[in-house]
DNA sequence: TGCAGTGTTGCTTC
DNA sequence: CGAAGCAACACTGC
């Protein structure tokens, strides 16, 4: 689930709250989760983003990676662990279906806990030095972020690939941060044809994709994200970039600028929506 | 009832 | 090498 815009807020959110904090304890009751034990002892000094991953950084020089994959979201508040599992106390909306899938938890000296919640547990961790795990695959393999590139970087780089844009937006080797609601969007404000070959669309057309890409990630990030489904900010929270969504998931709905149905079509393993009249093959 | 589909990504296979 | 298919997993909706 989680695109820029769900981490971006994720992130700025729990800054707010654990820098500083030292972790007193930790739960967990998936194996691929069971390297957060070290962080154990350790004081959370900065929280960063890169990409679709956050990054504790912790004392000692270490770093726990988070990377919430699909349905993952990382929750403040407090549970009650038991024989029977893990039992939320607060926040209230914990009681959500959505919020009670929690596999993690790290406790802190002070303040709330941070659970990790992932009904479909595609979630991932890493923890190690900061230079082994800026080493590692997770990060040494993505492109430059989307929020941070320049427009000509940005261009060069879709350019020199040939593939469906739709498919090279989503590749975050390429470009770092879109996903599949912002990309789809960003198409069709950009009026761009999803299997526009990347390396025919013109820089000039590619420095409009970059700004509509740019603009609509900010909206998101400052709406806190899309909660169309599991998606919670750290407060338990909604965000409400979904209001403002335009084509994605609008399969045979009218187009909201020109009224022509809405199309879907699967495009290497994922669903892009159009509009035929608004997107063209554009050079 | 069963099966396609889901905001992600990595590995295997050809 | 790249592209396609499948995998991880749980649930929803047609």
């Amino acid at each position: 689930m989680p695109e820029l815009p769900e981490v971006e807020t994720t992130v700025r959110d729990l800054k707010r709250i654990l820098i500083g904090r030292k972790i007193t304890s930790v739960w967990f009751d998936v194996p691929k989760f069971k390297s957060i034990a070290k962080t154990k002892g350790l004081k959370i000094e900065g929280i960063t983003r890169q990409g679709k991953n956050i990054l504790f950084s912790l004392s000692g020089g270490h770093v726990l990676l988070v990377h919430m994959k699909m349905t993952g979201h990382l929750l403040l508040g407090k549970w009650r662990i038991g024989k029977k599992g893990v039992e939320p106390i607060s926040p209230a909306v914990i009681k959500e279906r959505v919020n009670s899938y929690i596999h993690f938890i790290l406790s802190f000296d002070k303040g709330p806990m941070l659970g990790f919640s992932d009904l479909r547990k595609f979630g991932n961790v890493k923890f190690g030095k900061a230079d082994s795990v800026a080493a590692g695959k997770d990060l040494t393999s993505l492109g430059p972020d989307v929020l941070i590139v320049d427009s000509k970087v940005f261009s060069d780089r879709i350019r020199a690939r040939k593939k469906k844009i739709y498919q090279i937006l989503l590749d975050q080797t390429v470009i770092s941060g879109p996903g599949n609601i912002y990309v789809n969007e960003s198409l069709f404000l950009s009026g761009i044809h999803p299997e526009t070959v990347s390396s025919q669309i013109s820089p000039a057309l590619l420095k409009r994709l970059h700004s509509k890409l740019a603009e609509i990630l900010t909206v998101g990030v400052n709406l806190g994200g899309t909660s169309l489904d599991d998606y919670r900010r750290p407060n338990g929270e909604r965000g409400f970039f979904g209001n403002k969504i335009q084509i994605y998931g609008r399969e045979k709905l009218p187009c909201m600028v020109c009224g022509t149905i809405i199309m879907r079509k699967k495009i290497g393993a994922r669903s892009a929506f159009f509009c035929l009249k608004c997107q063209k093959p554009k050079r």
